[in-house]
Parts: C-alpha cells; structure tokens; sequence
RNA sequence: GUCCCCAUCGUCUAGCCCGGUUAGGACAUAAGAUUUUCAUUCUUACGACCAGGGUUCGAAUCCCUGUGGGGACGCCA
C-alpha cells in the first residue's frame, strides 16, 4: 500500500537516532531494547538509524566483541542506516578513530575558557545554571549540575560524557533515546551543548528492565539477561523483539502480539511508559510459543532440522518422513529447547520410559494387559486410522470400556511419554512393523 | 549522604492529562466445556488503585507529606 502523504513526511524528516554502545562481548537485553526504540522511532519517522561505536579501551579485542553487538542486532532485525560496514557520510562510526575530532573539540573549549587543567587531567567548567530538560518521555525535570567534570583523562583519552556530545553534534542527532539512568548524567550533557552553542537534541530518556526477581536493573549476571542466549536457544527473533517491545511502551489498544510493521506504524514516545519495567521469562516464553506455532512450515523445518542435529538426533535421509514427523509436531511444540525431546522417538527405538508419564498411564488401567490386547488388532488390522479406530472402538466395547481407555499405553509404547503428538497419525507415521515391535518391548520392560 | 525519576492484580499494563468505570486486557495459576489421545481453543474463577492527609457532592485520576522501589553522583560507558 502507497501512501504518498507518507512518503513525502518521510522524505522530510531529519529524524537522526543513534544507538552508541561499547562492545562489551554481551548484548545485554537492555541495551537491545535501547537499540530497539532507536530502531522503531526510525522507523516510524523515516529517519537515519545510526550505530556508532564506543570503543575507548584499546585493551580489548574489538573485533570478536563487535562481532556479537553486530550479529545480535542482524538476528533481531535492527539494521542500521549508517556505521560500521555501511559506512555513511558522519563517519568514521568508531570513537577509536575519531581522536583528532575530539581535540579539535577540546581546543574550542579551551578558546571558551570552558575547559582547564587539573592533576594532568582536562576538566569541563560547568556553568553552575539550573537547568530544565524538556525530556519526552518524563516531562520537564529541574537539575543543577554543580561539579566540574573531567571531559580528557591524564592518560590523554577522553571521556563518555564528552565524546558523547561531541559525536551527537557532529553526526547531527536530532534525538537521543536511551534509558532512564542516564537521566541525570544529561545536566552535563546540555551544558557541553551549550558550551558549543550546539542546538539540544530532543531526549527521550526510557525506563529500565529489572530483575525478574531480587532487586535492581538487570544485568549481565542474570538469567534471560543477554541476547546471545536467545539466540542459542532457538528462540524466534520476531518473538523476542516483539515481547521486548512491550517492555517500557504500550500501543494502547490492549494490542501485544502484532507484526512489526504494525509497531512501527504505531510507535510514538507517548506510548513509553515511565515506571521501570520487571523482565518475565514466562510471558516472552509465551510470546515464543505463539510465533512458533505461527511459523511457516518451510520455516519451522529448517530449524527443526538445526536443533535435531544439534541434539545429536540422527536424521534418516528420507526427506518426506522427516518432513511429516515436524509437520506433525509444530503444533505441539512450545520451544526449541525441548524440540528434540518431542521428536526424539520417530528417529530412533532407543527412546527413555518416562516415569512421571507411567504413573499417569497407570491411572488408565495396567498397560502391559492393555497392550497385549491391543497387539494383535495392530498387527491384523489394515494400517490406517479408521480401520484402526474401528477395531479399538470393538475391543473396548465388548468390555465396557471407550477406545480412548488405550491411547495411553499404545502412546507410551511407542514413545515413551504420556504427551505429544496426535496418536493415530504418529502411528501411521511410524510404520506397522516400527509399531509392533515397540508394542511387543514395552509389554516386556512393563511386566 | 546529596540530587533525580517512578508507584494500579504475583508480573507486563489500560484507565490518570480533561475527577463520576461492576477499575479493562495479557502472562502465570485454578476450575469447567469442547476434543478420538496429547495439545489447541472457549468459558469462568482468582487477583490491584502503597499509606495518610487535603481539594471536591464525588479522587485510581488533582495537591501535599510519608513510605517503598529505581537511578545518578568515577580520570567506567
């Protein structure tokens, strides 16, 4: 759908956002979710989204820890307009290579008066004013910035506080998006602004993700806590950006799983909550049942195959079982972690009996006699689900009892468990004789 | 300690700006219905306005105080 009205106030927009983080060699879901609001108001505004890269300390290996900042964001679908590997007419994208920018920078506050020396150091003469931030997120906020700063340490690198200005003058970022613990550290940054006769950016400061439990903001220690661990866990990406969303900003329209194009369409900053948001592993494990299920199925066999083969699960190369077996089991899966053990007994007869399923199977009668019963219908009657239903429904009739009295021992039988997928096509799946002799196993191992 | 921010079910939240609702939705939990098993789905239940003062005929909503939670006060970012 063309909406030329749209177009045209995207052309217009001086939107410029930028996401700055330092490669730590962890994506923290913080910081994701930081990126993630960058992205969206982006989005919805047409704007640049810019990734600039903070990467003071020499000490570390950059590359390997960008690496990860880079593949996180790539897997959660937040690409940059501009920074590394794209390039972009603000570069360079690294504070690593912006050195002369900053001294450049320093110089004018020193022809200022603004900035001194001190213990070998450069400190940054505040002006002492009260200042207002007329914040987006949080209204109007009065502070005093009252201390000095040092903006150059006496090993000669600069400072956050100061490189982060400077950067958002020269890349000409309209408005800064970041969480809400930077909220006081803004008092400095507007009078480094000002002291540079640069126009203000518009802050939207957002609030922060605790602990699921305990107190205080997430952190890298924590459970859930870092993007890596969704990704090596098989969550679906569109999942967990779609629930990280929701964390701090709300559509209004009671609204929570939806397409992304519908959260961009309706992003704005009114929609960003203030108070501080506590992370809930069940309600994103939920959102990621919800796309699994919704997954195409070409999608959802191709990292069935991943996990399977990752779980050590010997896949037989015929390709229409394998794609009848995940078919079959898409429904029923509620993650990819435990994946392989839904799958697990359509690829090999060295299946666990569960025993927690047993005892349930238990309850329905002995399962041993069920299936000696049961045996020689599987083994006589033609192999299709109303032959077979038909016979069942026989046998239980002449001894007052309901067909659906066996689906559990046959299903434990067969797999082990007392749930998972549909019965009757799980059998049909397998083959008689796969069947039978799992059937002829589990009587023995039950008696 | 100083400063800043926040405060609705266990959790995420709507409602608050512009006072009048049986305070709504989602996750989780429990029960029931549907189902040819297991699930799904559906229905229902459970469950909250932090406290105290104002203002008002009337306060979740406006004001103040307290309490609680979070954050910032680094030559970290």
């Amino acid at each position: 759908m063309f909406n030329i009205a749209e177009y045209i106030f995207k052309k217009m927009s001086k939107v410029r956002v930028r996401f700055a983080p330092s490669p730590t060699g962890f994506f923290h879901i913080g910081s994701a979710r930081t990126a993630l609001f960058n992205w969206l108001y982006a989005r919805h505004t047409g704007g640049m989204f810019v990734l600039r890269i903070e990467d003071t300390d020499d000490e570390r290996n950059r590359q390997e820890y960008l690496d990860v900042l880079e593949d996180g964001m790539r897997w959660l679908g937040l690409d940059w307009d501009e920074g590394p590997e794209v390039g972009g007419g603000y570069g360079p994208y690294f504070q690593s290579q912006r050195a002369d920018i900053y001294r450049k920078y320093l110089d004018i506050l020193r022809s200022k008066g603004r900035a001194y020396d001190k213990d070998g150091a450069v400190f940054f003469k505040v002006s002492g004013k009260k200042q207002v931030l007329h914040d987006a997120v949080y209204g109007d906020v009065e502070r005093t910035e009252e201390k000095d700063f040092p903006i150059f340490r006496s090993n000669g690198t600069p400072v956050f506080h100061f490189v982060n200005v400077v950067d958002d003058i020269c890349m000409e970022i309209s408005h800064v998006i970041r969480g809400q613990d930077h909220l006081t550290n803004t008092n400095k940054h507007i009078e480094l602004f000002e002291a540079f006769d640069a126009p203000v950016p518009q802050y939207a400061h957002i609030p922060l993700i605790l602990k699921s439990q305990g107190q205080g903001k997430m952190s890298k220690r924590d459970r859930g806590a870092l993007i890596e661990e969704y990704q090596q866990k098989l969550f679906l990406p569109e999942a967990v950006r779609n629930y990280l969303c929701l964390l701090g900003w709300n559509p209004k329209n009671d609204a929570e799983i939806m397409p992304i194009e519908e959260i961009i369409r309706l992003f704005d900053f009114r929609g960003i909550i203030k108070s501080n948001a506590r992370f809930d592993e069940r309600k994103m494990a939920h959102f990621n049942t919800e796309y699994l299920r919704a997954l195409a199925p070409g999608k959802f066999d191709a990292l069935a195959r991943r996990r399977a083969q990752e779980a050590g699960i010997a896949l037989p190369s015929d390709a229409k079982y394998v794609d009848s077996v995940f078919e079959l089991c898409q429904p029923k899966t509620s993650n990819m972690e435990t994946f392989p053990a839904l799958v697990g007994y359509f690829f090999s007869d060295d299946y666990a009996f569960d025993d927690v399923a047993l005892s349930k199977v238990q309850k329905k009668g002995d399962p041993a006699e069920r299936l000696k019963l049961v045996r020689p219908i599987i083994e006589k009657v033609p192999f299709d689900h109303d032959s077979l239903y038909a016979a069942l429904s026989e046998l239980a009739e002449g001894r007052g009892e309901k067909p659906t009295d066996y689906f559990p021992a046959i299903r434990f039988a067969v797999s082990g468990q007392s749930g998972g997928a549909d019965l009757f096509p799980m059998l049909e799946i397998l083959g008689r004789e796969k069947v039978l002799g799992r059937i002829d196993r589990a009587i023995e191992r039950l008696q």
